[in-house]
DNA sequence: GGGATATTAGGACAAGCGTCCTATGCGTTG
DNA sequence: CAACGCATAGGACGCTTGTCCTAATATCCC
């Protein structure tokens, strides 16, 4: 039973570390001193470094699942639920501006490695690219419901990439600001005309 | 003289290195071999594998600025010429897709790495930033012109990583052709008031 | 409480890395 | 032609890495 926590306790380590350092850059004796073990203990919690990234894509797979599902039983309309992942960040603002997106630097770390794992990864892109296709398809936008929904997706790689680069908070306010205000013309009841979304926004950034 | 063209050489390869396996997975046993030199003759040209970094960055900061340039010489309006830059994501799309953008991915990694080169990987950034806010200024946007700048260096960021990740070349047109209509309303002629750009993004994604 | 099992510690190992050193070739110059 | 300086080659070094092995310890069941 003390194995199945340690397991733990090495997967949240490589986690972060792998966020914050990189995979490729975190080494096995980095994430031993986090986790106060013995580098040659991993080998009988896992096979190899791999397979601790396997692990840690799991389990973010896992987490990514799981905020979807509770997004989708907070908010009933759709368009509340892609207004959800577009704040993120914003609510993840002080991470990605300290080490950018998980998701993001993940894959491309892995796809320059030539990294194995790189399908995996991929995954939670597609995991909320499906997910994003969804909401828009609910709203009554099934034939670009994908093309939104990697806008969506840029949208947010691309805050994430120059939030980080600059640490520009006000840079993330603003960009979420337009997002808001371009997805209101996607809205369940929305004549195209109005841009009633900013207002509201705008009010909760002051 | 034949010194000088070998450290052309190996900057050379080593740009092409660091932008398609990163710079920490790239060895000087791999730059050795592209260049066909020996290991040992590295230090010759540079001191330390963090100088050949320094050498990769002005060689592109160079190139950059001397694309910007040109760009500024064959298009007088400042709208055609970020248009120009809009369409690097098209015109890049084949490496763009392979490898992501050389910006984006080496500061996101040299970030990671805490490496100290990562001001100077992010002068790149800057650059396009400063120039993007110039062409908006002169298109009589000055008060929101930086914050345009970031808006169009988050777009192509936000593409860059997408096209990576998924390999999708219709999608980078279609965002590139919404991208082109957002820009329309500031252009030169432009009147504000205007929706037309919604209505081509969605006959051209017909 | 004792024995089987699960879990951990710590060192050994080969391979790869960036770095450095020294000897060798090459071309220009006096 | 000799001599010097630029340029290159290739091996040795110390270090870190992921991996593996074996001994010691903790935990649980009968």
């Amino acid at each position: 039973m003390g194995g199945a926590t340690t397991r733990a306790h090495i997967v949240e380590a490589a986690d972060q570390l792998f966020y914050r350092q990189g995979y490729e850059n975190t080494s096995f004796a980095a994430i031993a001193e986090a986790v106060h073990i013995s580098r040659g203990n991993f080998y009988y919690h896992f096979k190899s470094k791999d397979d601790i990234l396997d692990a840690v894509i799991a389990v973010r797979l896992d987490g990514t699942r799981r905020m979807l599902e509770q997004w989708e039983a907070e908010e009933a309309d759709p368009a509340d639920r892609i207004r959800r992942f577009v704040e993120i960040v914003v609510t993840n603002r002080a991470d990605i501006q300290s080490y950018g997106c998980p998701v993001g630097t993940l894959t491309t770390e892995l796809a320059k490695l030539g990294h194995p794992a790189l399908g995996e990864a991929n995954g939670l892109f597609t995991l909320f690219r499906a997910w994003l296709r969804e909401q828009f398809t609910q709203l009554g936008h099934e034939t670009e419901a994908d093309a939104l929904a990697m806008h969506v997706l840029a949208f947010s790689q691309g805050v994430a990439t120059l939030a980080h680069a600059f640490g520009d908070e006000d840079f993330i306010r603003r960009e979420v600001q337009r997002m808001h205000d371009w997805l209101s013309q996607y809205s369940a009841g929305a004549r195209r005309t109005t841009h009633a979304a900013s207002e509201d926004t705008a009010s909760a950034n002051a």
